[in-house]
DNA sequence: GTCGATTTGTCAGGTGGATGTCAGGTTTCG
DNA sequence: CGAAACCTGACATCCACCTGACAAATCGAC
């Protein structure tokens, strides 16, 4: 099949990019249609690869490891009370998914100088909170909820329920934080209705394609 | 991806010159219209860049080259979930203080695409909490704290004690958060003793300046 | 070679973001 | 005042992503 081998160095092709390219140089470049490429890169996505796209006048394709936004800049203050209030969230369990809140917060604080990174961990030690963190599970259950939840992903969970454990496969609508417990308001797609699980009774997590995903 | 590229090279256009730069010799420049130009400095601006302008016969924009951080580079998970985190802070009053907050969560927002902040929208709408917000203060009242606290500066306030209100000029230690109060450790200079405050009782408050008599 | 399935091409839309044009403002200075 | 510069909103246009429908081409098995 030469279908396969062009898909193979389609995503080689867009590894080796910084920049964004366009569908219709692509598509020019391996000698196919325009849609034959979309229908391409449509499979690509479909095998998971994250192809990220960007419409418009500069738009066009590229992987999101690539992908950056444009950089933003703090003044000492805002860095400092960011990532002290950040920090706290995360020690006190507020946030039930905290891992990609932790690497950015880590890219604040390192953007400030030394001196601004000891100012910094003065004023982390000058706020205390009095309270009981709530509940919250395994990491790398976490993990997965987090990228379903942000990304609105199927996802596969084992469910420690009243009636023994459970396999299901949901979609979270929302999250709703209690004093100790988080809950996960989810669409429950074999069933077809809503149901409510608490974070820190699933005990196992995985993503799932998209049930209207193609060939 | 050629706007974003644009903007880099705009900010080291600014970045290199001393004196003012009219837009329209930026838009010749750089191959764009007037309006793009005026839309690409204000971007400029919401990545919180010192763009400074000068209006009328003879001014132009420059860069402000006296405070901010190097620049941070968040991927879209990362700003989104940082924005979602801080205004949940701030939502609940979890925090005591939170204006600079909210403009560095304004920052981060503002570097994400249209796409991404109307995602970033779903997200927060996702996410909820039940709880009681904490007490707070004044608006005016709680800036200044903000910053005497932040920057260890000393402080003249009024509280509304037990027996009445009183003026005290104070240094604050630290800040802890109970349940519903917000408590203020603070050294009242006048005295020289340790004494303790509540955040929502504090009717009015002034930076001072740094007692140089003191060792 | 023929049949059927897969793959591809062509056409015709739709959506969203960036840019340009136009028409106004406002501030500053000579 | 009036020119020069900064600003802003409204609108049209362009460009690129995206999708559906359907016919043509290709490929594999028999």
């Amino acid at each position: 099949m030469r279908r396969t081998e062009r898909l193979f160095a389609l995503s080689e092709a867009l590894r080796a990019r910084r920049t964004g390219i366009t569908a219709e140089a692509l598509a020019e470049r391996f000698n196919v249609s325009l849609r034959t490429m979309y229908r391409d890169l449509e499979s690509l996505r479909a095998a998971s690869l994250p192809v990220h796209a960007e419409r418009g006048r500069g738009g066009g394709y590229a992987l999101d490891r690539s992908y950056a936004l444009p950089p933003v800049n703090f003044t000492a203050r805002e860095a400092s009370l960011l990532v002290t209030a950040g920090r706290l969230l995360i020690d006190q369990r507020w946030m039930p998914f905290t891992d990609t809140l932790a690497t950015a917060l880590d890219k604040v604080e390192s953007a400030l100088p030394p001196r601004g990174q000891r100012d910094l961990a003065a004023l982390r030690r000058s706020l205390s909170f009095v309270g009981v963190p709530a509940r919250s599970c395994e990491p790398e259950v976490r993990e997965v909820i987090e990228s379903a939840w942000v990304e609105q992903r199927p996802l596969r969970i084992r469910y420690d329920g009243a009636r023994g454990e459970a396999d299901r496969t949901v979609r979270i609508r929302s999250v709703v934080m209690e004093r100790t417990e988080t809950l996960l308001n989810c669409d429950d797609l074999d069933k077809g209705e809503a149901r409510q699980f608490k974070l820190h009774k699933v005990t196992a997590a995985r993503l799932v394609e998209e049930a209207s995903s193609v060939s």
